[in-house]
DNA sequence: ATTATCTATAGATCTATAGATAATGC
DNA sequence: ATTATCTATAGATCTATAGATAATGC
């Protein structure tokens, strides 16, 4: 019986990969703004029997926290995985918030999951919210940024991604790329970087985004 | 028959009592973050009977939108009511941004009705958004601001509220003037004006919040 | 006489489960 | 032999309306 992270056994496996497409169907119910959905329509969607949804929640309220859960936490893991080698927190925090406005427009259905519930993006203990906390108190307490109030530094920052991402998914016309780092600038600004360094920083190079992990990872 | 705004008669100013009591019963769930809620039970917490709910809409989500629409409708009106008479757009901007957030204690339903509809708040031609538009191109003009990109400055401007608002929700022991005088500030040098005068106008005092007149205005 | 509202309910829809089937483990 | 999934459906719940009642207009 092998252990640990992803082996398991094959009957594991069918349960997850289950569980993960009943989540991704929430989740597509959940990005278009619709949640008064029957059971029997997310199965559908999910393309598992009826019966196969009360085997993993109890209830469709527990589904889509489970799905909002879900992209929180796939969100999370790609910043984690794209900034793991940084090692200058000012940067980090640049780079999560860049990356963050780049997929807007590469994964729909997870950034409008989080636009309809911008209050779970802004305060949860998962996904960019604890990160962007642990990067802006890094690189304050390293004397590159100057805040007196991580809390509300960290909220203007989802805020402001709030914001793009609703701009970005209204006007597909848009270049994202330099919508975003052009608020990435005005925030590490604000935070206390000089002007020189603000724009060099919102414009270094990106590493490449691979594919986001759907649904598989939440609690 | 008195003619023009909120005379009418008897009879319009019942159905319209009617109506704007559905819709107030509608905010408190959608404030709560509960949609799936039966027609009987909006009807209930209206306190007016299920029949009459079919008298003024076909259906719940024509509900929720005229909900929505109103919750924004109020808070245009009480920032076009407030900052009327201020004749420098900066300033006017400041002051609608400020009031706002002062408006998330004061009137917890329909900030949360807003923080649950992101997406509307930021891109609405109707509420905040389209007044923090027009402010920000005129103070432009004027050259009070240096905005390149005014569309960008308002989501930001919005998100940075939705951001604030939820901050304020979650940490009822904050400060709310503080907060948000702080990111008022923080926008206005973001915007380009100075230090110094960034600080001044986002100190001066406020106009009194009245009461936000609740429903009877949308369409 | 007209209009809005209310109460009661038929019919439609949905939830949650029981029992049958299929896949995996050993 | 065990575990997950699937299909079919009883019972619960909800929607939408018909018909009765109450308020207003004239």
């Amino acid at each position: 019986m092998p252990e640990g992270g992803a082996a398991e056994s094959r009957l594991e496996r069918r349960k997850a990969r289950t569980r993960a497409s009943l989540i991704r169907a929430a989740q597509s119910f959940i990005a278009e703004g619709n949640l008064n959905v029957p059971v029997l329509e997310i199965t559908r969607t999910a393309d598992v029997g009826m019966g196969s949804f009360y085997n993993h929640f109890d209830s469709k309220e527990q589904l889509y926290r489970a799905a909002v859960d879900a992209a929180l936490e796939a969100h999370g893991q790609l910043l984690d995985h794209l900034t793991g080698d940084l090692d200058d927190s000012a940067e980090t925090f640049a780079q999560s918030f860049r990356l963050t406005g780049r997929l807007f427009r590469r994964e729909p259905d997870l950034s409008r999951v989080l636009l309809n519930n911008a209050p779970a993006l802004i305060t949860a203990d998962r996904g960019l919210a604890p990160r962007a906390l642990r990067d802006i108190e890094a690189a304050t307490a390293a004397g590159r940024f100057t805040v007196r109030d991580p809390e509300l530094a960290v909220v203007l920052t989802a805020g402001a991604l709030m914001g793009l991402g609703q701009l970005l998914h209204d006007r597909p016309d848009r270049d994202d790329a330099e919508a975003t780092d052009t608020l990435a600038e005005d925030l590490l600004r604000t935070f206390g970087l000089c002007s020189a360094e603000a724009r060099t920083i919102s414009h270094r190079r990106l590493p490449d985004i691979g594919t986001v992990s759907w649904g598989g990872t939440a609690a």
